[in-house]
DNA sequence: CTTCATACGTCAATGGTGTTGGCATAAGCT
DNA sequence: AGCTTATGCCAACACCATTGACGTATGAAG
């Protein structure tokens, strides 16, 4: 049978598992985000994810259709946490820099997570409401329809790809970041000017500087964008 | 033996594989994108690759320490793709546009390979002559160091990311696109205005404009911003 | 309070994966 | 022509995701 799974609304029975656990979606996606957390982006698998919950790893399978149906659950949930608590101020381009900031955050948070998840649509609740809210801000500032949609797009897959290569760079150290920072070192650093001058005269400046986000200053570029074109008026280009 | 690889310069004994093919580094990264391409981003596997080029599976490990090594590899084949032929025109705005649409378009070219190696530091030799080639693009331009490295910083994170994260939407076909389609069409297109009447209003445009890219927009904000700084002065914030 | 259908946890098995150590042979230097 | 050793092959290991059959505890029904 390929989709047994039931949706948790509809769950009724709750057996304990054989170690007295009881299982949910909920508590399955959190403990995999733990995993993921101790063991790298490469550690969650069936059979651990299993082991830490006291359960044999097909039971797993009743939760979700696979793995990847619960790579989408723990995306979701890492939007829900961005998301949580959040309260629009009026200030539309305020609140659009709030959120892209707390997006980024809540995925850094969690980069061995966003990793896995932070190209993917779920579609499941929380992703719809931030969408919602972003599309809310924009139509309320009174940007014409096109615009909404143009700067949406622009918003939501930079502050994603920025998440998403951020998180990159956090997550390799569990498996290769020392290999990463170790070519780093040994490669860039070490370029002789001869060959390679312009590495060579900033590369003190490369290695200070790397290591932080490149995405509030793209993010701030892109808001000061759409608030010129708002007050341009709908006609320019 | 950890490291057994000899540097593909100081290979000399070539012995045909036992079905006749000569290896090198260069055909067996050849013949990992043409796999990524034919059996998607999961498809590639030592296994088959070893059958694709007629050797044992281990034979490969002769060429590159392991799958990491072997991605790295493919990565900066597709930044040597992007960099093959380019050379300066001199007007350093429109030499970086050209150089971020190149490296984009290269990765977008192999989705499936950019998903494995687009948030992936290789210092192989081609990645090291891009990076070298914009710093030096940014130099010329007369922009301090300071503001080189950080424009630097910017242009090719940003580039990489949305490389990843088109790619990602690109690459997904052979596993899970036909998924992440369905619910964009089951979802967002039939929420009720009721509960979500921003998607709501917005709908049809939203579907009709997610499937390009919006690097180009955010690559022109990025040098536009930099050319503005630059003549407005080393003084200037 | 008892009965009953079945949801859900478990078991066992399948066919995949990356990686390694030992072996033998042919390549190319002397 | 002979020797060293690089390099391709083989067999084995440990791990992976996923599935189908099975039995039992569970919650509802009477």
């Amino acid at each position: 049978m390929p989709k047994p799974v039931v949706s948790e609304s509809a769950r009724r029975r709750r057996r304990p598992t054989k170690s007295g656990m009881v299982l949910s979606e909920e508590l399955i996606v959190r403990t995999a985000l733990r995993m993921l957390r101790e063991h790298g982006s490469a550690g969650l698998t069936v059979r651990r994810l299993g082991i830490a919950l006291g359960a044999d790893p097909s039971t797993l399978y009743r939760y979700f259709t696979g793995m990847d149906d619960l790579t989408l659950a723990i995306g979701d949930m890492l939007i829900g946490r961005a998301m949580a608590d959040w309260h629009g101020t009026g200030d539309w381009r305020a609140d659009l820099r709030e959120l892209g900031l707390r997006i980024h955050a809540a995925y850094l948070e969690h980069p061995q997570a966003a990793v896995l998840t932070a190209n993917r649509i779920s579609g499941k609740s929380h992703e719809v409401a931030a969408d919602e809210a972003i599309l809310g801000l924009l139509r309320g500032a009174g940007f014409p329809d096109r615009d909404v949609v143009r700067i949406y797009h622009a918003f939501i897959d930079m502050t994603l790809a920025f998440a998403a290569l951020d998180a990159a760079s956090l997550a390799l150290p569990e498996e290769a970041r020392a290999a990463d920072e170790e070519i780093w070192q040994a490669t860039y650093a070490r370029l002789p000017a001869a060959t390679h001058p312009n590495i060579a005269a900033v590369a003190p400046l490369l290695v200070a500087g790397m290591n932080d986000s490149a995405y509030p200053a793209a993010l701030e570029m892109l808001l000061g964008s759409a608030e010129s074109h708002l007050t341009a008026g709908p006609g320019a280009a």
